[in-house]
DNA sequence: ACCGTTACCGTAAACGTTTCCATAGAATAA
DNA sequence: TTATTCTATGGAAACGTTTACGGTAACGGT
C-alpha cells in the first residue's frame, strides 16, 4: 500500500554543499554568548514567552536586531515536530477558480500569520497519491485540498489523520471524521443559472464542461444535476447525447466542446459553461463558426471571476463568494487545528447572478 | 509533483502544538529497532549509500515500507545546514506574465528533481524586504526573483550571498556578483511592436504601462524606450504628456488607463499596450467609449499568452520565450549552485509578432 | 602465523532549537 | 526573624537525522 518512494525532490542524493563558502551562520548560541544571557534565555525571548526580565529582553531583541539573527527553522520544526504550516494541495493545471481560492486564502492567512505550504499536482490519480505522500512527509499542521471529486482516494486520504478541509461536494460521504468540506451549492446555483435561460425563453440549452463521461442523473457534477433540474421542472428532458459536451476547465477546452456541440446540435439558443474559462472559449468558438453572442446563442458562465468583465462581450455569470469559502475553510482548519472539534460539511448557498452581454432573450 | 511553499511570514509567534493526539511516529529509530541493524545502517540505505550489506538494504527496506516510514525532513535540513530548496520570489499580485515563467520553472524544476519554494508578496518595498528575510530564513540553495525592477532593493539584495537570479532588466548596473539575470530585449521588441504598427500607416500612437511617472527618454522600461525610438526614427517626437498612460500590469488598469488616454488624446489610432493584460482592458475600454478595435483603433499588446487568442477580437502581440526564459533562469542558477561561476546577463533576442485581430492598417 | 585489505556495521557527536528542571535571589507572608 | 512563594535565569536533555570514525570479521597473501 505504500511505497517507499519518497518524494524524488527531497529524496537524498544531491547535497550541493554544507556550508557555503563565506557564509557566516548565527546561530542562538551566538546570541547568547553576546549577550551574555544563556541560550535559555534567548530562545525564551524570541519566542515572546513570559518569564523574562525586561532588561534582558531589551539587549538580547537589539542584539537580534543588529545581527540580523534568524532562528533556524529546520531546526525549530524538529524540535516541535510537528512543522508551522499548512498544507495546500491544488489539483487541476490551470484552474482559474481554485487559484482565485487560492490567492484568498493566502489574504486571510497572513492575516493570521500563518505559513501555508502548496503543492500544485496534475489530475492523475497517481499525482494525488504523490501528494498525500509529501504531505505527511512534510508534517502540516492542517491540509487544505482544492480538487474536484476525491471518491478515488479514499485510500490516500484515510492515512491522513490531520485537519484537513476539502473545496469539494461529496467529502461527507466518505465518513472520515477529520475531513471537513465547504463549496457553493451548485445544484442550486446550476439550477438557477439555467433558469435565468429559461427566463429569457430559452428551451434549446446546451451544457459544457465535466470531465466525466458519466451522463445519468447521479453525474457528479452538482451544477450539471442542478441544470438538468431546472429544465425538468420546465418539461424538458436534458439529451446527454445531443446537448451535453464534457471538457475540462480551460478556454481551449470550451472553445473545442462548443464548436462539438454546436456542430451537433446546431439548433440551440442557449449554452451553459460550468466555468467562465470554459465560456470564454465558447464564446470565441461560435464567433468563429459564425454564430453571434448573444443574439444567436447566449452564453452563461460560472465562477464569476474578474476578468470576465472584460471580455467582449461581457460574459453574463454566476459568482460564487471565493472570499467567504476560502474564509470557512480557513477558520474552520485553524480551529480544529487548535481546539480539536468534529469536522463540519456546509453548503454555501451565496451565489449571485452577474449580468452580462452574453446572454439576450431568445430570438423568434 | 512539485513542493512549493508559500511563505505568508515565516517569523516566530503562534506555534499550535506539539505532538497530535493518537500520532504515532515511526522514527529512523524504530526502523533501526525493528531491523536489528544500527540506525547509521539505516541511514545509510535511506541515503542510499555504499557501505551497506545487499542482506541488509532489502530487510531494511522492506520495513521501511511496510511501515510507511518516511525520514522527517527537518531532522534533515537541520543536518545539511541549507535547505535542498531554491527559493522563487513573485512580486505583483496578478502578473500573468510571471505567473506564466512560474509554471515553466515548475516544469523545468520537475525535470530536475529539485524542489521549489515559492513565495508571493506584493509590490510594496516593505513586503520585498520581508520576503529577503525570509528567504535567508528558509535557507535556500539558490534565489530566483520575478518583480520587475529591483533598483530600490539594493540593501536588501546585497544582504543576499546566495546564487540569485533575475528576470528584469538593469540587474547588471547594480553590479552583485552573485546576481544573474535573463530577460526578453524589451528595448528592441518595443520598438518591433511600434514599427509593427507604422508598417501599417498608423503615426497617432500611444502607449499604456509602466507604472512609473518618470517620462524623460531614460525610462526604466525598455519596451517603451524601444517603442519611443522606433517613432523617432521616422520622425516622430513621442509626447509622454499626451500620449502615454502609466498603468499596472492588469486588465481593470488598463481599462481604465485605456479610457484616459483616448479621451485625451481621441486622434490616436494605435496603441501599444506593453501587457496583454492590459491590452484587453484597453480593447474592452475602447468598444465601451465607442471606438471600434481595429477600424478605428490598432490595439497591440505583449507577453504572447494563450488566452489572448480566445479574446474578440483575437490579439495582435509580441509573444516572449518564457520557456527558454525559465531555462535559462534555473540553468544558470543550478550551474551556479554546484559548481559557483560568474553570474551573467544576458538578454534573450528571441520574440516573435503573433497574428491577431486587434491590428489592422490605418484608415484613411 | 602474521599482516593488510576489504566489506560491513555500530557508536557517538553534531546540527540549532525548545523546554523541563533546578536554583539563586528577591519579595512576601508568617 | 524564618519560611514560603515568585521571578529570572542557567543547564541540559531531547527532537530525528547524517556522518566521521573506529571496530570486527573474513579472507588472501606472504
Amino acid at each position: 500500500m505504500e511505497t517507499f518512494t519518497v518524494t524524488v525532490a527531497e529524496m537524498p542524493g544531491k547535497v550541493y554543499g554544507q556550508y557555503r563558502e563565506g557564509e557566516i551562520m548565527t546561530t542562538i548560541k551566538d546570541i547568547a554568548r553576546i549577550s551574555g544571557y544563556s541560550i535559555g534565555t534567548v530562545s525564551r525571548v524570541i519566542n515572546n514567552r513570559a518569564d523574562v526580565s525586561e532588561e534582558a529582553r531589551e539587549k538580547i531583541s537589539e542584539i537580534i536586531r543588529e545581527r540580523g539573527y534568524q532562528p533556524n527553522s529546520n531546526a525549530r520544526k524538529l524540535k516541535q515536530v510537528i512543522s508551522s504550516e499548512v498544507s495546500i494541495i491544488v489539483r487541476g493545471n490551470k484552474n482559474v477558480f481554485f487559484e482565485s481560492i487560492l490567492e484568498e486564502i493566502q489574504i486571510i492567512m497572513r492575516g493570521y500569520d500563518e505559513n501555508i505550504n502548496v503543492h500544485f499536482i496534475s489530475e492523475t490519480e497517481n499525482e494525488v497519491a504523490t501528494a498525500v505522500r509529501t504531505v505527511s512527509y512534510i508534517k502540516p499542521k492542517g491540509i487544505i485540498f482544492l480538487g474536484g471529486y476525491i471518491d478515488n482516494f479514499r485510500d490516500e486520504f484515510s492515512q491522513i489523520n490531520l485537519p484537513c478541509v476539502l473545496v469539494t461536494t461529496g467529502a461527507k460521504d466518505l465518513g472520515f471524521e477529520n475531513l471537513s468540506s465547504f463549496t457553493t451549492d451548485y445544484y442550486d446555483a446550476g439550477k438557477y443559472a439555467v433558469n435565468k435561460l429559461l427566463s429569457y425563453g430559452h428551451t434549446r440549452i446546451g451544457i459544457l464542461g465535466g470531465y466525466s463521461a458519466d451522463r445519468s442523473r447521479e453525474h457528479k457534477n452538482g451544477k450539471i444535476i442542478g441544470a438538468v433540474e431546472a429544465l425538468d421542472e420546465k418539461g424538458i428532458t436534458f439529451d446527454f447525447d445531443r446537448d451535453y459536451e464534457p471538457c475540462s476547465y480551460s478556454a481551449e477546452s470550451g472553445y473545442e466542446a462548443a464548436a462539438r456541440l454546436l456542430g451537433r446540435s446546431p439548433d440551440l439558443t442557449a449554452v451553459f459553461a460550468i466555468s467562465d474559462s470554459i465560456a470564454l472559449g465558447a464564446i470565441r468558438a461560435l464567433k468563429d463558426i459564425g454564430r453571434r453572442v448573444p443574439e444567436d446563442v447566449s452564453v452563461i458562465g460560472f465562477d464569476g471571476l474578474t476578468y470576465a468583465k472584460y471580455s467582449i462581450p461581457r460574459l453574463a455569470t454566476i459568482r460564487q463568494d471565493t472570499a467567504t469559502l476560502a474564509k470557512k475553510c480557513v477558520d474552520d482548519l485553524l480551529l480544529r487545528i487548535t481546539y480539536g472539534g468534529p469536522a463540519v460539511h456546509e453548503l454555501i448557498p451565496y451565489y449571485e447572478f452577474i449580468e452580462g452581454e452574453s446572454v439576450a432573450p431568445v430570438r423568434q
